[in-house]
RNA sequence: GCCCGGAUGGUGAAAUGGUAGACACAGGGGACUUAAAAUCCCUUGCUCGGAAGAGCGUGUGGGUUCGAGUCCCACUCUGGGCACCA
């Protein structure tokens, strides 16, 4: 969308560009993707779909609009995304941001939250990821209550008594939600966002000096982002409203200030404040000279440092709960609420609803018709798609609409009623086309409906899901939500939509930089400027330093796929990338890598090319091998290993030791080839059995070359019809354990033992080592550990 | 700031609580070659030592254990995410 504002074009043309790209470099590295099913989810085709689910979220009360505030550049005219905000200004007009709300669709994903933490117990996904989706839902257990305005300030030394106003006449009440319900009794002020609403009608209720600071602080909370509001490391800011509320725990009055680490968006907006067991309360309390309370102290009769926010002791100065622990106290507060009708126990959740509303053109559009009278109806079924409009700008207009706004043929429709409505205009963001493109997979060109149900149930789940880690908590997340509203519509045979998850590294590549000179300036965060290598070549070497980054056009550091290919070969490239780090971590790209990757290659090409002529095709048949000499059974031992690690790498995407594991089996093939004889029939075998072995072994990594391979053994066909070799179990074993000899836990000896050999034997071998005799005498052993096939441990003093 | 990862030789890395550095890359030495490339062989964590050997060693500081790269606590640095990049 950024390119095609820039550059005045059509973001179609540019998506098959891009498309056509990736299909050529993956079809040149040999990644064997099924092409027939691809489709494109900007085509009306599949967004038809998305539109159609839009409306199964709507018709089941996970649809609706509300007010919702969007970053607002007043010079470009544009939403910005928080990132694009620095320090309250845009990043590239440089303009001081404004808030704006705007009516936007949202998607209810907080009705899912407990289901979608549940559910995590049922998938295999890496431990990080779940951990990351739990926190952001954030389930908290707690107790919201109600708190009165009213009152005369007491407890607050900065204010003068005749500041302060009576504010009983229209009572005014907000909720509080808190984890520790057990701490009410500490509470010596409470606090509300600046965005409260109920903030308007308490300062028609202050004097105007008190009112006029609050305004000034609400504006210039404004401009600043959550995640610079929420630091915990800034100081402290906020005013006091010149009002007071009560503590239904005791009556107390308690002054209500507004400060920014309170969020509007989180719980009610408001909280009680207890500066003796929370951080942030104490820091503002300390701030603004407000006293703090101590009410849970580490056990009965200690005196807690305060602020004290462990959860393990007992409650003091709390009246009647006073002496009761931590949780009793949680528990019995939340039921005596309860029964007042002061509150209620509840579950609050970090998640908020999602957003899908996005002002711009390239999106799918939200097939909503706004009628004559204002009402909201969906476009009936059979009128979908809602297809985009051709327009003559990318750019949103003036007041922040979507461009679709300026087109009235578009805008402009009959209503359900035969009247003059008006489209929704908004489009929905791209997250929407990703929640379940992977259905789509599994019928992709059904123009009758969005899949059929006996494809998506023949499969789905996915059993493995390859992606970034940067996905964690926002497109996994809302592709689980709307797979579990399509099971509970009957839609979708699973709740969940892929089973396993890995994710994948990312390749850097080295990237030059220079330092600044005098009097230049960086970007926020930088601290040098991005060269060229050429730049890099010409300057001076104190002045350029290298980093690894991403590979980007405009960082100029790519390494495409085809140069790659052109100068090693498309198998070399795999090999190497496999290779040259874990699964999931990020590679730093490396031409001497490569060429490491092409030498092993050329290896098994030399073993392959020397066992040919004397290859035996009928191996399998004279098995179990007669005659075989110790060089022959010592290489079926070692290919039989290498079967069964193979195997198990690959199963677990350590795809490195997998190629490790070959290149350390082909070091041993090529040792025992030495001693190589065409007439030693066992040898004949056994290396027929292990070329033809090696070659399948390596093909998932390097189909190419195995191919190759396998037709010059005079096999028909390709590798990948070939059945994986089978390992025997009585072969993948060592005859002999290398047994560590420790004195103390330090190794001092290591000596060989036949596999099975019993404790008694190995301690008895080990205690007979000179070495390790050495290291015993004039020493009593004390203990001795003996670990079947490992080690023998003395504990001597 | 908050949430989730990571840190091991000159480099990329390996290691169900049990011989740290597998497998590679780079380096050093050698063979082959008129020469170079390629290939092959040997060697390579650090310190002391001629060697045998000894000591040290997995970001830092503590702890648990017969034994810790691995588990626990506290930190440092670094990557990802933080809801309109997708």
């Amino acid at each position: 969308e950024n390119e095609a504002i820039k550059t005045k074009t059509h973001p179609a043309p540019m998506i098959d560009r891009y498309a056509a790209t990736y299909k050529r470099q993956m079809d040149l590295v040999g990644i064997s993707y099924d092409w027939s099913r691809s489709f494109k989810s900007s085509e009306p085709t599949f967004y038809r779909w998305t539109q159609w689910i839009f409306e199964l979220l709507y018709k089941r009360g996970l649809a609706y609009r509300k007010l919702a505030a969007v970053n607002w550049d007043p010079v470009d005219k544009t939403v910005l995304a928080d990132e694009e905000i620095i320090g309250g200004r845009a990043e590239r007009s440089g303009a001081i941001v404004e808030k704006r709300y705007i009516p936007q669709w949202f998607f209810k994903i907080t009705d899912y939250a407990q289901r979608l933490i549940d559910d995590l117990d049922t998938i295999d996904w890496p431990e990080g990821i779940k951990s990351q989706q739990r926190n952001w839902i954030g389930r908290s257990d707690g107790v919201q209550f109600r708190m009165k305005v009213g009152g005369r300030g007491t407890s607050t030394p900065k204010v003068e008594e005749d500041e302060l106003e009576i504010l009983s006449k229209h009572e005014l009440t907000f909720d509080v939600f808190t984890t520790r319900v057990d701490t009410v009794f500490g509470m010596t002020f409470c606090v509300l966002a600046p965005e409260h609403k109920l903030l308007g009608s308490i300062l028609k209720q202050v004097d105007e000096v008190h009112a006029t600071a609050v305004r000034e602080y609400q504006a210039a909370a404004q401009r600043m982002s959550e995640t610079d509001r929420l630091a915990t490391t800034r100081e402290k800011t906020g005013v006091f409203t010149g009002a007071c509320a009560i503590n239904p725990a005791n009556g107390e009055e308690v002054p209500i200030w507004v400060a920014d680490y309170v969020l509007a968006t989180y719980g009610t907006g408001a909280i009680m404040a207890v500066p003796g067991h929370d951080d942030r309360d104490f820091e503002f309390a300390q701030t603004f000279g407000i006293p703090v309370r101590a009410v849970i102290a580490p056990a009965a009769g200690v005196e807690p440092e305060l602020p004290f926010v462990a959860k393990d002791g007992v409650l003091i100065n709390s009246g009647e709960y006073s002496g009761m622990s931590v949780a009793d106290a949680q528990a019995a507060l939340g039921e005596w609420m309860e029964a007042l009708g002061l509150g209620e126990r509840k579950v609050q959740y970090k998640l908020r609803d999602w957003l899908i509303s996005r002002q711009r053109y390239w999106g799918c559009p939200i097939p909503v018709i706004h009628g004559a009278d204002d009402e909201l109806q969906l476009v009936p079924e059979n009128c979908l798609p809602v297809e985009l409009p051709e327009v003559d700008d990318y750019e949103p207009g003036d007041d922040g609409s979507s461009p679709l706004a300026r087109i009235p043929e578009f805008v402009n429709t009959a209503d359900l009623d035969g009247r003059l409505g008006h489209r929704e205009t908004d489009t929905m963001g791209g997250f929407a086309c990703s929640s379940w493109y992977f259905l789509r997979f599994c019928d992709p060109f059904n123009d009758d409906e969005a899949w059929d149900q006996e494809k998506v149930a023949y499969w789905m789940p996915v059993d493995c899901y390859v992606g970034g880690a940067e996905h964690a908590v926002m497109h996994l997340l809302y592709a689980r939500f709307w797979t579990k509203v399509l099971f509970d519509a009957g839609l979708c045979p699973v709740t969940e939509p892929f089973s396993r998850l890995e994710n994948q590294g990312q390749v850097l590549a080295n990237t030059p930089y220079r330092k600044p000179r005098e009097g230049e300036s960086l970007g926020v965060g930088e601290d040098g400027i991005l060269i060229s290598f050429k730049e890099a070549a010409d300057l001076d070497g104190a002045d350029v330093f290298y980093r690894w980054a991403r590979m980007s056009k405009s960082k100029g550091n790519v390494v495409t796929p085809e140069e790659a290919v052109e100068h090693y070969g498309a198998d070399a490239l795999r090999v190497y990338e496999l290779f040259v780090a874990p699964f999931d971590a990020d590679i730093q790209w490396s031409n001497e890598g490569m060429q490491g990757a092409v030498r092993f290659l050329s290896r098994i090409f030399k073993l392959c090319s020397d066992v040919a002529p004397h290859f035996h095709a009928e191996w399998r048949d004279v098995l179990p091998f007669e005659e075989l000499g110790e060089d022959a059974a010592s290489l079926r031992r070692e290919l039989h290993k290498a079967i069964r690690k193979c195997g198990e790498d690959i199963e677990k995407f350590a795809f490195n030791t997998y190629i490790s594991t070959l290149m350390k089996f082909l070091n041993t093939a090529t040792e025992l080839q030495r001693r190589f004889k065409p007439d030693d029939r066992g040898m004949v075998l056994a290396y027929s059995e292990a070329v033809e072995c090696l070659i399948l072994l390596i093909a998932p990594a390097a189909p190419h070359s195995a191919d190759e391979l396998w037709q010059r053994l005079g096999r028909e066909g390709f590798t990948f019809n070939a059945t994986w070799p089978t390992f025997d179990p009585k072969l993948a074993v060592d005859l002999a354990d290398t047994i560590a000899c420790q004195v103390n836990g330090k190794l001092r000896d290591t000596i060989e033992m036949p596999a099975g050999a019993g404790n008694e034997e190995l301690e008895a071998a080990a205690k007979a080592s000179p070495k390790v005799q050495a290291h015993l005498e004039g020493k009593t052993i004390r203990k001795v550990i003996v670990v079947p096939g490992k080690l023998v441990n003395f504990v001597v003093s």
